[in-house]
DNA sequence: GTGAAAGCGCTAACAC
DNA sequence: GTGTTAGCGCTTTCAC
């Protein structure tokens, strides 16, 4: 049989279409007994309203675009990422009942601006939502808003005032994981910088220092050490910290990676953890879990950002008003066994 | 300024909207001159035509919708299987101008089958792309075609003379693996079976008896394990291959996972891979890289069969006709450190 | 509370 | 080759 229409469920009901309208987007000023019967013909004809003469009619598109960086398929941490993400954005998605759009794309390629506002002007999404680290290319964002497509953005670096994204408490958080390290006895806690050009990992140093400095210790370029995100960098810079006259006892890398690279030396080392060194990372990557022993780090509660940004698109939609702050996902310790009590 | 429409670029290019579809469509019987000078209006207009209009009157969503288990983010291995297959299709929708819609949905849950038919409906889609291994699951299955849309299946095990699906040979590229150790002088390789439940696995089996016997070599017990595709059943399998009287020289495992166990227990045992035993896998994982020795394995055209998939559909789309062939996209050897010649 | 009428911006069918 | 006309199935506006 072919699909009913809103006119077959007007008829069979008795009403008209604007009832039955009323009745699908659940308006208001329907008397209960005219519902009832419109669900009933609804119901019988097992009625689906049709999305593009809705989305037509409306001047809505009903559909979100999930737009991040395309990592290759071989980089599982990546893929990690993007499928929490996606998750995130779809959860919100079915909730506000909109449809997900995924479209990756190469960072590097000199063309996404051009191509993703081509892109923007031919789907006509009703919100975007962008991710880092495209969410910190000025390009990129500058072509999105070109378009007037109402834009999220994710973990974004510079802000300059607008509220439009959705980030984490990376700072407060790494200022927490150092205090805990300083409430387990630790003195000697060494901090592993992370890519100079990644604004969270800048933002986890800051709040390594605000836990240094609420605990009492003092900061010290001896237990600073640079790396680049990569576990060889973290090896290297496990190497230099631990090989110093004064060893930390402790090790905060601004990432898992870089953590599992201290772990890896320092098993080389034959340097135990946790008991003779404790060591934290940082995002809660698959491998935090799976190395021995397991890794203490800060989750990053990516989906629930890419969630958070949905919903402030599909809200501010809903309200005819954009959103004035942004939203702040706080991210969670994860205690693990790669740290414990240090006894002086 | 508002969106240009169809009539717009008709009026300034003098032409009949009629015209302007044309070739925006790229139909042919537009004189080229004709052509141009709409071809300019539209630029000079940035004139997108309007999808929601464009679905409405042609009957038609240009949409796709890409159905696969959803397994917890945290399940690494599938990330990155989900992310290759999404690759896939997405290369295909571009090609074919279709948006990707992604629906991942919860194998165990009793109600997939009624919630995908509510979706479908809603959302009419073009095409439903089914990842194993819904997409063998018969009632999920049954409620897809229920609704009437076309569907394509990836890699589905029992067929029933339905030619609407894509998988790969995983049979005839077991048994090129089990010729190729042969080939290396091992006359007694093993294998470790997967788990019962899943298909491709069993094909698998097939091959390494098909390739077993091209070789001239003898099937027998005492060189087969069986696995349920965990690190942890290869492991045991291992032990329990390894120790019998006239142990393996090359053992070849039903995936990746199982192959690292292998390669775990001959570590422990003090077997030298590849010098004194040959490790294979299937399915080229990203451990398959990351494991020392590298893993030799089979590599499984992820993408490649999702690509086709919605190719199928987009294809049978514009040609009106069902296909009548199922794709079989070939797997490759991927030969790397972890197998080589035997002595005799 | 409910309904009638007028589009939304395209494609399809057919006329010329 | 090109244009005309009639919808597609909804939402919107406004009248009652």
């Amino acid at each position: 049989m072919p699909k009913a229409t809103i006119d077959d469920v007007a008829n069979l009901a008795g009403v008209s279409i604007k009832t039955v309208s009323r009745v699908v987007n659940r308006e208001p000023n329907v008397r209960e007994q005219t519902r009832e019967k419109v669900e009933n013909a609804i119901a019988q004809l097992n009625y689906r309203p049709n999305k593009a003469a809705r989305n037509l009619a409306s001047h809505h598109s009903h559909l979100i675009v999930l737009i991040y960086d395309d990592p290759s398929a071989y980089e599982i941490p990546s893929a990690g990422f993007i499928i929490r993400m996606q998750e995130g954005a779809l959860r919100a998605c079915r909730k506000a009942n909109y449809e997900l759009l995924i479209h990756p794309c190469r960072y590097r390629n000199k063309n996404v601006a051009v191509e993703l506002k081509a892109l923007i002007e031919q789907i006509r999404p009703d919100g975007i939502v962008l991710a880092a680290p495209l969410s910190n290319v000025p390009r990129v964002v500058r072509a999105i808003e070109e378009t007037g497509t109402p834009l999220i953005r994710v973990s974004p670096g510079k802000t300059d005032g607008d509220p439009l994204y959705v980030s984490t408490n990376d700072r407060e958080v790494s200022c927490e994981m150092t205090r805990y390290l300083a409430s387990l006895g630790h003195k000697r806690i060494a901090f592993i910088k992370g890519h100079p050009g990644h604004k969270a990992v800048g933002n986890r140093f800051r709040g390594y220092l605000d836990g240094l400095e609420q605990s009492g210790l003092a900061a010290s370029d001896e237990l600073i050490a640079a790396g680049d995100n990569s576990i060889r960098s973290g090896e290297a810079a496990a190497l230099e910290l631990l090989e110093r006259r004064d060893p930390p006892t402790a090790i905060f890398a601004a990432n898992d990676d870089m953590a599992a690279g201290v772990m890896r030396v320092a098993d080389r080392l034959g340097i135990k953890v946790p008991d003779e060194l404790s060591v934290a990372g940082c995002d809660d990557i698959a491998l935090a879990q799976q190395i021995y022993p397991a890794l203490t780090t800060i989750n990053q509660p990516l989906s629930q950002m890419t969630e958070a940004a949905v919903l402030m698109l599909t809200d501010s939609q809903r309200k005819k008003k954009k959103p004035d702050s942004p939203t702040i996902v706080p991210g969670t310790l994860k205690l693990r066994e790669s740290t414990t009590a240090f006894a002086n």
